[in-house]
DNA sequence: CTCTAAACGAGACGGTACGTCGAGTCTTCTA
DNA sequence: TAGAAGACTCGACGTACCGTCTCGTTTAGAG
């Protein structure tokens, strides 16, 4: 059944990269219309206007595509503020992380894909690769220029940093035992800075 | 489809506890042995001798059944240690739950559990009300006592500290970019008494 | 997608002769309509409300199916003619057989599920056990009755006779060289009592 | 995916003539392994090395490919005996069509044309053309003969003698309620020459 | 002998049906 | 009368084949 209006297209071979683009553009709509719940390989073709068999060529899960069809509707902003004060930095891009997350309807959709990635090895891997990984050297490289500028401890790891600032901003998105606000993510950094003794 | 061996069970009625106690251990075996991916009602139904009608009587999602079989199995330890000294305490509760969600079954069951949360209403809600929040009260409880004693800031959120100890454990759980080892969770400690700052 | 105004059936349970009767009537009216080539388990299963489950766990194979279909609309009329009078039992029965099979839809459709029967082993033996074989054996015991009665050779098998009548016809209907018409049937009862030679 | 070991042919264009004998070639090969139920334009195409549109472009349907392919494996004997006396050369030329539908690949691979026959117009009418009718005509053709020496009624259809010869072996073939045997196709002719009244 | 147009191989594509599986609902029968 | 048994609908799964169409290559035949 085609929609009324839409040329008639041709059973026969299109341009790969023409396919590509409106599946994961379907993709994308679903996955933020119904969520993971609703995300089935089945809609995803018939909003596309793809074949099943398209999609299995070219994804190896339901996770996978849904990724796509998430990146292609967040462009990722891979940007990392470099003010040259670390703690404002930090601060600056938890309060952004935490408005996308918490105000858009992104925050979902992410979740909801860490939760499918939990059984979908395919997805957890693509997500680690193209989504978790690049974040993560972004901020590891901006606090490894503040131990350069004698703004951090010389022994420091970052990596085990970022487990504590964004990681526990993701634990409370997966996990909504208390609210994911600014000031939380304020006290995030003071406890880091500042410490918790007395 | 009884196994060969057990004894035919007519389809009578039987006491309620009885059937109860056997679907809560087949679904915390079905759990740890095929995971979340495997786990469905139908399994349970058959493995437990119950039937479908009984589950879903009691147990308003597939995930709200698994994470009975869960407790069943990992007999919740709940014992917070307290001896006097804050820091000591929460590097060894750490250390203990780093050991069971990398060296036990527990640990992929409970990922995955939590995975299906995000799209599992009644099992998040569970999972927050029955596992999640009291292991955190008793967290926030020990804090609490220790800034008594003097050992932490009056104006701490204990809250949040939890967040930046068993949330970035979790996120290393559920997005394994780096490994969860002792070693970590040392350095999770230590940033947050000794500051990151020079 | 349901037809308006049939009552929303609940996706529970249903007798069994119930569902067996819809999914029969159903498949007769797609045989009529759209003959063998459009007969599919999806088009009876979405005609008859019946989820495909049922029709594979009832049927083997779609011949099997639409051979049911069949029987529920053409109610098989096995009553043989007998008037005493073998030659004139025989033309009648065959002037009754080339009018079914050529004036209604019956004969597409009869020819459509012997040609099925050729790849659908469940469909041949259906075929032979339930149609075939029942309508051979009435005729085999009316020319016994009239050898008995002096109007055939006493070592005549009627077996092979029946080849030379409705085999012919078969013959005709499936490979149309040439028609099957009342003067053809006739010419072959014509051509066994009184032989071919000069 | 080319055979290891068969020359890399290059995908430009080829004579006609030998893409159409490797096609057929590979049509009868595939014919007789594996019926018509398993016969598919893909495999045809991947066997023979042509491309499907090649295939497509040359027969209107599967059957009418596969009837190309049963002819060049049983390269169509159409000789008739004729020794001057009909009813010996009815019973060779009977015996010899049984033994070929009875013993040889080629009465299933028969069975199975004539059965998709039923639901493919085109090759219905192609078998008709290029199998049937001429071998129709050699019969009609000797039993003229015969009527003009006088050992058939003059007035004698040899059109509908056929049906009852050759169209009773089919529909053994087809429904094999009785089996096809030498002393059936010897029943067949006695019947006619000799009537089957007392 | 060169150049072009046709024909070909490869194979992706949309579409439809296949046969299976699990979720959730409902009836029947037993203890 | 509660519970076991299990049949039922629904919808998605992943696969196979059909008939169409694009792309790049090669040869036949025209100039």
């Amino acid at each position: 059944m085609h929609t009324i209006g839409r040329p008639r297209r041709g059973r026969g071979r299109r341009p790969a990269d023409e396919v590509r683009r409106e599946v994961i553009e379907a993709a994308g709509e679903l996955l933020f219309e119904e969520g993971m719940a609703g995300f089935t390989f089945d809609k995803v073709a018939s909003r596309s206007g793809a074949s099943k068999m398209t999609l299995y060529k070219w994804w190896p899960s339901k996770g996978a595509l849904a990724l796509d069809g998430y990146f292609k509707r967040v462009e990722p902003v891979l940007a990392f503020p470099d003010t040259g004060d670390i703690g404002a930095d930090l601060r600056a891009q938890l309060h952004a992380f935490v408005h996308v997350i918490s105000d858009s309807p992104a925050g979902p959709a992410i979740a909801e894909l860490i939760g499918q990635a939990q059984t979908d090895p395919e997805l957890k891997a693509a997500y680690l690769r193209r989504y978790s990984s690049p974040r993560r050297a972004l901020a590891a490289e901006a606090m490894e220029r503040a131990k350069q500028r004698g703004q951090l401890r010389v022994d420091l790891d970052p990596e085990t940093v970022i487990d504590q600032l964004w990681g526990a901003c993701y634990h409370r998105l997966l996990l909504p035992d208390q609210p994911l606000t600014e000031g939380f993510v304020d006290a995030l950094v003071t406890n880091l800075f500042d410490g918790i003794g007395p």
